[in-house]
DNA sequence: GATAAAAGTTTACGCGCGTAAAGTTTTTGT
DNA sequence: ACAAAAACTTTACGCGCGTAAACTTTTATC
């Protein structure tokens, strides 16, 4: 009696659950497919059984049976950058409401890493996988390939035609919303960019920028930041010093391409004793995009343009479940693009 | 032949890839156990089958048949923390240089989370577990039995007695550099922290202040700041200011009990325009403690004491081969706390 | 209460691989 | 060159579960 109540005795199998539930084994193993398969009835003895025995079929002998498993995977370019952390949550959070398994992985902003996680992705038979590339140094073949084998979204950044679907923010919705409101109440932004982007959006919202200042009837300037791999504000702090000692064009108003960009050159401006900021004392406005988990609390707070994170979100998951139910194809591929929204704080 | 060239015929099976290979498949599935386990020879032939037919055994059947399996759960409370993000980033690499299969999981500041994990963690078989625990809001009855089935080393903060081992900083270490900095340096810190931390490291620091106030014969004063969750930065900020605002004892130093926490507290001190460093036009002095990936770009950059987080996860990767060495189970429980190293910015 | 439909049971096979046992071949040491 | 050791082959079983087929019981319908 109180060997069953304590769960004390170890279940071995399926067959020796469904045995004390009073129950067949495949209806047994119907039920842990789709709860809902079976009758109410037997439903409840079956989690009757459960509660007293916790009984959990055994994953490996569960996923080799199964021409695809649950599993989701999830796939960043960097997770020690807050803004995939946190995307990557949502993400992960609702895949588990659905009754998924979310697997994360993060390439580390390495090529080879992002190469080995789609290798060992592709052997686990995910159900689906959700992908944000490394960008420029993706092995692009390397990724088409998996996107044949294995039902793939893309988010954050787009490759064209890979993947089934690509789900993100519209570029230009970012540039122009900050262009806009930078001329509008003030004067037209130099932008601040890296020279070599990681990211395809870093080159888009070059694009963007200069179309803008274009159609505005400005000339566009760029301050091109040297620097490789991921330390985003190390090289806008470092560039930014370089910026502001040399003052290449405009000098009173910049755009950051990204919000890291722009931690690191406000820590620029704080260094050398610009004051940043709209006020009447103030010499200088920065104003970025993405906002980023902590660019509320950068010294001014920054003005950015945000991602519609949710909305994102949503629609990847959306997407993925879509995706699941049409069998892992779809026959048009489609891209979903979400506006993003003017965030205004005090460096701009 | 072209087809063989392109490796376009699937293998289904090792059967298939034994007879392509002409080794048998015994002799192959050990070579897949341990590559060094097989003669050269035959090493060779099948690693050149491997190359034309790019066969991978299947996870689900390999690890059905193991009682363990290469999987490595790393479980962390909050993986929007870059803190966190690091430390993972460098306990992966570790992990896969060796052959292992690291697989991240974050608890997400929620403690259902963290069961749920633990869960799905033990039907997966793992060699074994890095765990660093939520804390006090961890289920420490559900913590302790997992530990009791599956092999798991503790690190960042400590549960008494749970676990294999525990690796983590020294608390004290931290406390008494920064203490005996600001004091040797200026006056006395007063200790910014939470009412109540999440973390059992914040309590241990606590101590330390005092006892380390005590011992240098200062009164120690504590401000604690009101709210709850992972939002540290946000609390650091909305408490900075009520502190500014009230001025409740010593208001010329300020020891954050955390990284996060101070680049809140600075961001409140920027906006009452309160001159934060060292210099003669500085008011007030902050410090605080981890090295937080982003407290040398805060405004002005954060004095703070790092971890040792090189020799922390390098601490955590020897016990974990150790424990798997010795069978998931250490005849004695150890602890293993790493100095922390004072990192002098331009904050105190 | 008769009858069809739905759900359950029994039986059986297969998934892909680990691994043991017994026999055969190759390597090693002298 | 020869015996012993090491490595390999062949054969066979089992892991835990998905699932199909044929049959039996329960539920829904009028």
């Amino acid at each position: 009696m109180d060997a069953r109540a304590m769960g004390g005795n170890k279940i071995r199998n399926m067959e020796e659950f469904a045995a004390l539930s009073g129950i067949s084994r495949p209806t047994v193993s119907k039920y842990f497919n789709d709860p809902g398969s079976v009758r109410a009835s037997t439903r409840a003895r079956i989690e009757a059984a459960l509660e007293e025995h916790d009984y959990r079929p055994n994953i490996y002998a569960v996923n080799q049976n199964r021409r695809l498993t649950k599993n989701i995977g999830i796939v960043v370019p960097y997770l020690a950058d807050p803004f995939f952390a946190e995307i990557a949550r949502k993400i992960e959070l609702r895949c588990i409401e659905a009754g998924l398994s979310p697997i994360l992985f993060s390439a580390h902003g390495e090529k080879d890493l992002e190469v080995d996680i789609l290798d060992s992705l592709r052997s686990m038979k995910p159900a689906g996988v959700l992908l944000a590339p490394l960008g420029r140094i993706s092995d692009r073949g390397v990724i088409e390939k998996f996107c044949r084998d294995v039902p793939t979204i893309l988010f954050d950044s787009n490759l064209d035609g890979i993947g089934e679907a690509f789900v993100g923010s519209d570029n230009f919705s970012f540039v122009s919303q900050s262009v806009e409101y930078l001329t509008r109440t003030g004067n037209p932004p130099i932008l601040f960019e890296m020279v070599r982007p990681a990211n395809p959006n870093a080159n888009k919202r070059r694009k963007a920028y200069v179309s803008m200042m274009e159609r505005l009837g400005f000339d566009p300037q760029i301050f091109q930041a040297e620097g490789d791999g991921w330390g985003f504000e190390e090289i806008g702090y470092k560039e930014g010093l370089r910026f502001l000692d040399q003052k290449p064009g405009r000098t009173d108003t910049v755009l950051c391409s990204n919000d890291r960009l722009a931690i690191g050159f406000l820590s620029a401006c704080f260094e050398r004793g610009i004051p940043v900021g709209r006020g009447e004392t103030c010499t200088l406005r920065v104003a970025a995009h993405d906002d980023h988990p902590f660019s509320r609390f950068t010294c001014p707070s920054l003005t950015t343009v945000a991602h519609d994170y949710d909305q994102v979100s949503n629609k990847v998951i959306e997407m993925l479940f879509q995706l699941i139910e049409s069998g892992g194809h779809f026959e048009n591929r489609s891209e979903h693009l979400y506006p993003a929204k003017l965030v205004l704080r005090s460096s701009a």
